[in-house]
DNA sequence: TGCAGTGTTGCTTC
DNA sequence: CGAAGCAACACTGC
């Protein structure tokens, strides 16, 4: 689920409700879900630090920690970061009128952080495949140099996206969810993108003319950031550290409609297998 | 009822 | 070597 758009809300988010606060402890009943160090070690040695500021490249969250640490998360499918008061969790009783949410909140905590405010950083996910590891910068900077220019940074440019697609071979929706490509793009905003740009998804990367790939680039941008103005899609299970859904996914044209009417020719939405994932586009408006 | 499908990514296999 | 398949896990919808 989440994607650049949702990662980048996150983000926000945290970085108002968290930054300055104190980790007074922290807790898991899923150990696999600590990538490193061990759970019990890792736990242990985050007792007591500052977090300093929260930042995120591509699809993951960084905890910038007062000991010149960083605690890398990353959400996966169903992941979500919840604050709230500590009481509140405890007590099995999340305070939202979104059932859904409280539901899985109530049932799919796995990992928290503790702060010095009363406060309760807490990890949901369901399909348990998200993660935190604790890492020296050079560990984070080792696990970033695979990926791609962040697209929303102004020195990601056209001329920068000519020369990367020139490297690239085979379908462009195979190539737009590389994370070392561009980072942070995924199945819901790769599918968006291509039908903004009217690119079919399975068109061959090196068939692309330079107006095409204009339009591809000028898409890029304007989805992703509409997508952050809208704070995500929540067309899943998706919610903000508040527990609110995301409103792109009500002005989605094609992502999970197949069958509906694309809303510029009224052809239905198809869908067909791409890369192993779903690609859902128009017939017609896409060429 | 059962099985395919789900936002991700990295490992295994061919 | 690259590409495809699958595993990690749990739920939804056909």
């Amino acid at each position: 689920m989440p994607e650049l758009p949702e990662v980048e809300t996150i983000k926000n988010d945290l970085k108002e409700k968290v930054v300055g606060k104190t980790i007074t402890g922290g807790w898991t009943d899923w150990p696999k879900m600590i990538k490193q160090p061990p759970a019990e070690q890792f736990l242990g040695e985050i007792k007591g630090l500052k977090i300093t500021d929260v930042r995120r490249r591509a699809k993951n969250l960084i905890f910038y920690l007062s000991n010149e640490l960083f605690m890398l998360a990353h959400l996966k499918m169903t992941g979500h970061f919840l604050i709230a008061p500590a009481n509140l969790l405890k007590d099995n009783n999340w305070q939202s009128d979104d059932q859904y949410l409280s539901d899985r909140v109530n049932q799919f905590i796995h990992f928290a952080l503790y702060l010095d405010t009363g406060e309760v950083l807490a990890f949901s996910d369901m399909r348990k495949f998200g993660w935190v590891k604790l890492l020296t910068e050079k560990e984070l900077d080792e696990t970033f140099a695979c990926l791609g220019p962040e697209p929303l940074d102004k020195d990601f440019t056209l001329e920068k996206l000519k020369e990367i697609l020139s490297k690239k071979r085979g379908a462009i929706k195979k190539i737009l969810l590389e994370q070392d490509t561009i980072a942070g793009i995924g199945n819901i905003y790769g599918d968006e993108i291509l039908y903004k740009a009217g690119i079919l998804p399975f068109r061959e990367v090196q068939s692309l003319s330079t107006e095409e790939i204009e339009n591809l680039y000028k898409a890029i941008k304007e989805v992703l950031a509409t997508a952050v103005k809208l704070r995500g899609t929540s067309t899943s299970d998706y919610r903000d550290t508040s527990g609110k859904k995301g409103i792109y996914g009500d002005i989605r044209k094609v992502y999970r409609r197949t069958g509906e009417l694309c809303p510029e020719c009224a052809m239905p939405v198809e869908r067909q297998k791409i890369a192993g994932r779903s690609a859902h586009f128009c017939r017609v408006c896409q060429k």
